[in-house]
RNA sequence: GCCGGCGUAGCUCAGUCGGUAGAGCAGGGCUUUCGUAAAGCUCAGGUCGCGGGUUCGAGUCCCAUCGCCGGCUCCA
């Protein structure tokens, strides 16, 4: 008969099979109250659960001592509100269809097959809430019930539900013997869903919900399958939990690039330049300027040479390299050269006629550049190479252009034309794994510099079912080796992907979260045989035989547009000294001071500064708002005291009062160490080293 | 590309039932000359994304188009 064993070791011993709620009961009726389901075993199971054998159970309750909820707990919720969701929507929309309704990150969504004569809107969600709250009122159990496969599949036929076979069918594909299914209240009375579970006692268990957003999808993530309406929601285990949620949502939109970068000038996205293609104004050049020196002093110290190339190529290039016709949708139409253009209209040549024939070859052209490495692959061709000429590194900001999908732009971190870090490692096979380890800590001094400590590591490999991969399995052994050992290298943890290598060869890629939790690609560092081998590349060896060289691809920031979009929101706009537009601004008191104000600045330009002096006629409190407002690191307030004593009245960024005087030469010595340190030493830690930032 | 939503002053937004387009901030001018997160007064600023349609009359309703937002799909 069950012994239970708890978490804290403690047996409990039964005589016969019991359920989890009657394990929390015999702790303690409030336990019992509180218990919305157990890991039995390490396996999330409901309340309701029976345990026939010896098992160790860790009960599940809403909320700690401290009013926090577990994963698992919100796991519960998020899953039993979803069905609330879906049972308030065919409430009011009957109709609809339900396909597929999972917990996720912060909540949960449903997807809905939805009739189109009227679909759901934003409009409708209040009408939904309230139903929902409804159900939540009624405090109606969640029942679980089994069928056999097969009656369960006669079950879902009788009810039509094409997406709930689907889901049965795969079930049952899975390895499960028996369906299972989730009714609120008495199983044929009411709304019921095929459903692994668990799920909390009762609806009356989920403490605070909302319902979101809508979307769509596509059944099985398949584009050329259903469009699904998808609706997302969150849960969470009292009001306080979902509040506090609201308002970090909030906090998180003043912190998106896109509002920042239009509040402090930093990029500018325009409609009659074109989707997806970013300008930058002044303060955001800055930005890509610094970044783009500090990069390049470690490319020096690291032995690699700069070059420069032009933002098209010819067809023939990308034919070779395979880029033309593996990524055609994803480019920039190809430039035809004005006779052929001509020769075609006389012909009547149709569209389909004009791909083809630049497929082939037989109508030539020219292609904005979507990747840099055939331009530097052609620079390595252009003389013969020694072994002892190895590696051979080229790097250049490359600017490439990529058509990528109209609904996939988004502020910089996805646009059409963008400028990489780029460069490409020529090596003998027998250096890959030093290159590799160059290159990685090239990333890692990047990520240190720049305080990014939460970025997760990917490793990306081919997936051997598919055809979109070229070269021969051999080599992919050997650079899928080299990545996995550099990732290792890095002693933190990565995953290993299958299917997210690159067409001609693995990868590591650096993928950050931006404030809304979408993840993004940064730095990215990938191990080629394949193109050294399209483009016959080769050296000679010492035994004086021709050798391939392997290539190595690498761009630590990845792009300048999306690793600044990122950065934007890594500092909230809030930017490092040696990174910040506007370094210091000075702030005369009044008119009386503006002159010893002009003399300030004049020293600040000539140390090579980014200074600008507020000399409107505004009230000190103003100019401080102002340039608080535009995140500027350091105020100097100079009013007739400083003159007096050549002194400067600092107030830094973060700190809401006044610092207190220094000599101006003071200052200006320890600003040009802050920055020439980018910030390993500071104005603050020299003069100020009681003073902190406050949140 | 797909589904849904949204485009009004430089920015953030209001605009009722279809009846002469509004606020705050920013900007210009004047007053104030001030010691650490908004001094006061005043002026200017608009083809309501663009194009059609319905109507006596359209920011408002309809269609189309461009752009943006959310998600899906994609991402060399």
């Amino acid at each position: 008969m069950p012994k239970i064993t708890l978490p804290d070791g403690a047996v409990l011993s039964f005589d016969e099979p019991i359920t989890v709620a009657d394990v929390a009961a015999s702790i303690g009726p409030r336990l019992a109250k509180a218990t919305l389901g157990a890991r039995v075993n390490g396996e999330l199971r409901d309340a309701g659960a029976t345990i026939a054998q010896d098992a160790t159970v860790e009960l599940v309750t809403a909320r700690d001592k401290a009013g926090r909820s577990s994963a698992d707990a919100l796991y519960l919720i998020r899953h039993s509100c979803a069905h609330v969701m879906a049972e308030a929507i065919q409430r009011l929309f009957p109709g609809v269809q339900l396909v597929y309704g999972p917990p996720v990150d912060n909540g949960f969504y449903y997807d809905l097959a939805v009739p189109p004569e009227r679909p759901l809107a934003a409009g409708d969600f209040s009408a939904i809430e309230q139903e929902m709250a409804a159900i939540i009122a009624a405090d109606r159990p969640f029942t679980r019930y089994e069928l056999p496969g097969a009656a369960g599949l006669t079950k879902l036929a009788q009810e039509g539900s094409k997406y709930k076979i689907d889901n049965a069918e795969r079930a049952i594909a899975g390895g499960s013997q028996t369906l299972s299914w989730y009714a609120t209240g008495a199983p044929g009375s009411g709304f019921e869903d095929l459903c692994q579970g668990p799920h909390v006692p009762s609806t009356g268990r989920i403490g605070a919900f909302k319902v979101m957003s809508i979307a769509a999808s596509y059944w099985h993530g398949d584009a050329a399958s259903d469009s699904l309406t998808r609706v997302y929601g969150t849960a969470w285990a009292d009001k306080e939990q979902l509040d506090a949620h609201l308002r970090q949502l909030e906090e998180a939109k003043l912190r998106d690039h896109r509002v920042l970068g239009k509040q402090l000038h930093l990029f500018v996205l325009d409609d009659l330049v074109g989707p997806g293609l970013v300008l930058w104004p002044p303060h955001g050049a800055i930005l890509r300027r610094e970044l783009e020196e500090f990069i390049r002093a470690e490319l020096t110290k690291q032995g690699y040479q700069q070059v420069y190339t032009p933002h098209i190529g010819k067809l023939d290039l990308y034919r070779t390299s395979g880029h033309f016709p593996y990524y055609q949708d994803s480019q920039y139409p190809p430039m035809i050269l004005h006779e052929q253009l001509q020769a075609l209209a006389t012909e009547g040549a149709s569209c389909a006629e004009l791909a083809n024939r630049l497929h082939s070859g037989a109508v030539e052209g020219y292609l904005l550049k979507p990747m840099n490495c055939p331009h530097h692959i052609r620079i390595y061709a252009s003389q013969q190479r020694s072994y002892r000429d190895l590696p051979v590194r080229l790097a250049e900001f490359g600017t490439v252009y990529r058509w990528e999908q109209s609904g996939e732009i988004n502020g910089m971190v996805r646009v059409r034309g963008f400028t990489q870090d780029d460069a490409h490692l020529f090596c003998r096979e027998d250096q890959a794994a030093a290159e590799m380890r160059g290159c990685l800590k090239l990333v890692r001094h990047i990520f240190d510099t720049l305080g990014m400590a939460d970025f997760r590591v990917r490793v990306g490999l081919r997936n051997p079912d598919s055809s979109k991969y070229v070269g021969v399995p051999e080599d992919w052994d050997r650079a899928e080796a080299v990545c996995r050992e550099g990732a290792a290298s890095l002693g933190r943890p990565f995953t290993e992907e299958p299917g997210e290598a690159a067409f001609y060869g693995p990868k590591i890629d650096f993928i950050v979260r931006d404030v809304i939790g979408r993840e993004w690609q940064l730095g990215t560092i990938q191990v080629d045989y394949n193109l050294p081998e399209r483009f016959d590349l080769g050296y000679i060896g010492a035994d004086n035989q021709w050798h391939r060289p392997v290539m190595i691809h690498r761009a630590p920031f990845g792009a300048f547009e999306r690793f600044v979009g990122v950065l934007i929101e890594h500092f909230s706009g809030s930017f490092p000294t040696w990174l910040a537009p506007e370094q210091v601004r000075v702030m005369p008191i009044s008119e009386k001071t503006t002159e010893y104000g002009a003399r300030v600045l004049e020293r600040l330009a000539a140390m090579g500064a980014r200074a600008q002096v507020d000399d409107s006629n505004n009230r000190i409190q103003a100019k401080v708002r102002a340039a608080a407002e535009a995140r500027v690191p350091y105020m100097l307030v100079v009013g007739p005291r400083d003159e007096e004593a050549e002194t400067v009245s600092v107030r830094a960024r973060g700190i809401r009062s006044d610092l207190g005087a220094i000599p101006l030469a003071a200052f200006l010595g320890s600003l040009a160490e802050e920055i020439r340190t980018r910030g390993a030493v500071t104005v603050l830690g020299h003069h100020f080293p009681g003073a902190g930032a406050e949140a």
